[in-house]
Order: C-alpha cells, then structure tokens, then sequence
DNA sequence: AACCCCACTTGATGTCGATCAAAGCACTGA
DNA sequence: TCAGTGCTTTGATCGACATCAAGTGGGGTT
C-alpha cells in the first residue's frame, strides 16, 4: 500500500538522496554535478520549527537524516499532521514560493537544500526529474488518501493499530525484526504528536496503547519502546484489509 | 487555497479538457494530433460505478461533463470519500495498472478516456504533459491535506459549513452570484454522500444543515437549493482563516 | 387519485472520545 | 539529594456525534 511504500523508501546515497528521489536511477553525471553546485545542507534540533506555515520558501529540500512532520494549525489552535516526512522525502513545491504548511523536526534533521530558481531550471531541462518528482507526489496522494480513511471513519483503537503497524512494517524492513518474528522498534513521536496525527487528544492515544497493552497486542518497555509478539493480531487490529500481507 | 483552486478549474476546450489540463497551454497541433488519435468518449448514469477500487485500468481519463466521486471502503462497509471529480480532473495513474479507489458518477458523466500504453508513451515525449500533471498533482495533494484538517479537527458544524463554502465559492466564480451579493447553487451530493465525504452520518448532516437554517446561515427550498445570504456569515463557520478572501 | 419509493428530517437514547484534573516517572541541573 | 520540568498515565465526568427508530414530503407510476 502506498503510505506503506511512502515509508519503506530510505537512503541510498550516502551524499544526497535527491539525486536517487528526485532524479532517479537513470540520472547521469552531468545531473550530478549540476544538483552539487546547487546545494547545501541544513541541520535543526529535535523541536525546532523548520518552516512556518506562509513563510517564503527559496529553496526546495530532501531530508537526509531525522523525522520531521507536516502540519496545519487552525487559528484556536488545533493541528492536524498531514505528513510525516523520513529520510530521501522532498519538501517544498516548485512553482510556488509560500510555504502550505509548518515543519518541524522531532529528531535531529538534517536536510539537503536547493535554491529553488535554479532547481527550476534544471527540472525544465532534465525530465527524469519531474518524472520522478511526479511519481513521488503521486505516492504521496495515495498516502494522504489512506489517512483521510483513517481519519474519517476508524475508531481511535484502529487508529493506533494503524500507526502501529505503519512504524513496524518500516522498521521490519529495515531488518529490525527479531528471531522469533517478533518486531521490535522506537516510537519516533510524542504521545502529542500521535494524537495530532490521528486527530485524537494525547490522552486517547495513551489509553488506547495502555488497553492494546493490556489485550497483548503489543508490549510496551518504557513509553517508546514497543515489542509485537504476533504482527497479524496488531494487524487485525487496523480494520485494514489484511490479505497478501507479509506477515499474514 | 487549494482546495478551492481545485474546485474553481472548469473546462476551457469543448472537445477535450485533458489538452489543457495534461498538455499545458505551450501544446502545439502535434501533440493535440496525437491525443486526437488515442481518446474515446464514455457516458455513465447518475449512481453508477465508473471504476471498483482493485479493476484493471487500461486507461487514463479527465472528466468532461458531470460529477464523480472517488471513495475508498472498509471491508465492513465503512466508506470514506477522498476526492471528487470536476469537469476538468484527471483519473487514473500513469504507471500504475490497479485501481486504488471506487469511481462512482454522481451525476451523468461524460469521461474522455485515454489508452493508457500510448499516454504512457506520449508522456516521455513531451515533458509538457508530465509537468502539467505534476502541477495537477500537487494541487490534489494540497486539497487533500486541506480535507485531512477537515476530517481530524473539525466539527461536524464546521465540516457541513466548509463543504457549502467550497460549493458556493466554486459556483460563485462560475458567476452565479445575484445581484445582491448572495450565493445561490444546488447541493451536487446526496446528504449521504455528503456524510462520506465529511466522516460524519447522513442523520448529522442533517441535523447541522437544518441548525445553520434556524440560525439564518443559509436558507433552503427543497432539499436541494441553498442560498447563502451572506457568505461571511458562512466563512465565520468554517473555522478557516478568512484574511484575504473574496467575500470578507 | 392512490400508491410507493426514496431522500430526507426529526426524536430518543447510547457511547466513544474529549475535557478537566491529578498523579507518576524519568531526567536535569543545582 | 531534591526540586523542577516535560512526558505520560489514569480517573471522573461531560458532550458531540452515532445509532436506532419513526415519521415527512415530493416525484413518479399505475
């Protein structure tokens, strides 16, 4: 599914994912060279607003290392998380200069940047780029989509299951699970920030891990470290279709 | 925003929106030639399924005349709309040959279909096409990010104002405004595919369109036809920012 | 006219998650 | 060591929306 794929995607550059996501495989020298003149590199403490929602946006950016998130905040204060954005995902919009959203960054980040006029040019004059730029976004969709399905009709018990599974299937294919098929992993976000994702209060996402805790869905080990025993009862739990899974 | 962009496009070329949309206005007569060869038009009835979610589609589409929704379903019949289709929209995934979503008319729709092979194709030779879908793309992405804040945060008052606001504002620039600086249109949706859209049931969209009623937001005859006395007073219950907008 | 059908409205009641409030717990720095 | 702070848990209560259940009313058919 894609915001599974959305979230299985990872570096595989060591200097510059941009070049991998946003110039694809097919990318030669010449690109390289063009995109290195072009950029330079950013890093923010876990906590720090990154963008602010209308700011003017010069330059386009990828995330190199670290989690940042997406987010829209009503005037009274209510925010809604609308991405999450992991290592190799682009930020920022060619064409337009006022930034749509605040990012902020949960851990450590650090990104890659590139002015955006110039990046512009370069994608007129390179079409593998938009051509991957259009197949990023268009994953992307595909992931705000899956959300809007979880936001919109899941309980707040399939809406943990659900972000639950989304962290453990990433990890679990980053090789993180254990012998006997259990996965095990970090959760990367606040009690807060799990709640503005799902459109829930902090409070409900607490009590809904302490009661899946308690169902022996998942085991907990200090507030973020989560163990899943079983993979398909936490899936059951999602209120996903769960055929053809992995773990099934 | 972008939601409202999405809502504001309407058909420019009588015989084929997707040269504007997916060619862009820098298309010469080669490249509409090409699509002249390539494109098929398909009717539906109001009510009917255009597309199930996991079909074979062997084409791409862009709507022409009508209103079509795109929704995603549960396996116990939970359904949650996350897109509706204008005149104008395009259908489908360049590169991808399963559905993902229902497609369902809402109205009689005329679709101009395009065999997806040969778009393919005709995509790698004219990067305007990819960049006008890339653009297109990204206004879909902004639109649904806008509904995920929706979806999450709102109440249901303000969810069933938001959607009036989208609807009236889209009609208001198709210069349905009366003299008066009211907003007259006809309800497109069902109250149900109303509550689908909205992740609400149809008992509550009833209930809080019959509240802004009484509360003389908007005014009703029959079920259908609403008018906006005053679209301030509707913007003020959206719970969106109203800085900047044409009604303020 | 009489009927049905379907979209819609309205009412009564129930429940899930929000809200308000108070601890608990790990970590920091003095 | 101890207070201070930020994140989290848990409890009590409330309220918005869902659910269940009758109606209503317009448009079409016979």
């Amino acid at each position: 599914m894609a915001f599974q794929e959305k979230l299985t995607t990872h570096i595989e550059c060591e200097s510059c994912p941009i070049r991998h996501r946003a110039v694809c495989a097919k990318c030669d020298v010449d690109e390289l060279e063009l995109l290195a003149d072009m950029k330079y590199y950013r890093t923010y403490d876990a906590g720090q607003t990154v963008i602010w929602s209308g700011d003017t946006m010069d330059f386009v950016a990828s995330v190199v290392e670290g989690i940042a998130t997406l987010s829209q905040t009503m005037e009274d204060g209510r925010t809604q998380m609308v991405g999450l954005l992991l290592p190799s995902d682009f930020v920022g919009r060619p064409g337009r200069d006022e930034a749509a959203y605040d990012v902020v960054a949960t851990t450590r980040l650090t990104m890659c940047c590139f002015r955006r006029k110039p990046f512009e040019e370069l994608m007129e004059n390179t079409p593998h780029i938009g051509q991957r730029l259009l197949q990023m976004t268009l994953d992307e969709l595909d992931a705000a989509r899956e959300w809007m399905l979880l936001l919109g009709r899941k309980t707040a018990r399939e809406k943990i299951a659900s972000l639950l599974a989304i962290i453990a299937r990433r990890d679990a294919t980053l090789n993180l699970i254990s012998p006997k098929g259990k996965v095990v992993f970090d959760l990367p976000l606040t009690r807060e920030a799990m709640a503005d994702y799902l459109g829930l209060t902090l409070e409900t996402v607490s009590r809904q891990i302490s009661a899946l805790r308690r169902d022996g869905v998942i085991e907990l080990e200090g507030k973020r470290h989560v163990t899943v025993p079983q993979m398909s009862r936490l899936l059951d739990e999602t209120g996903d279709d769960t055929d053809g899974g992995v773990f099934a």
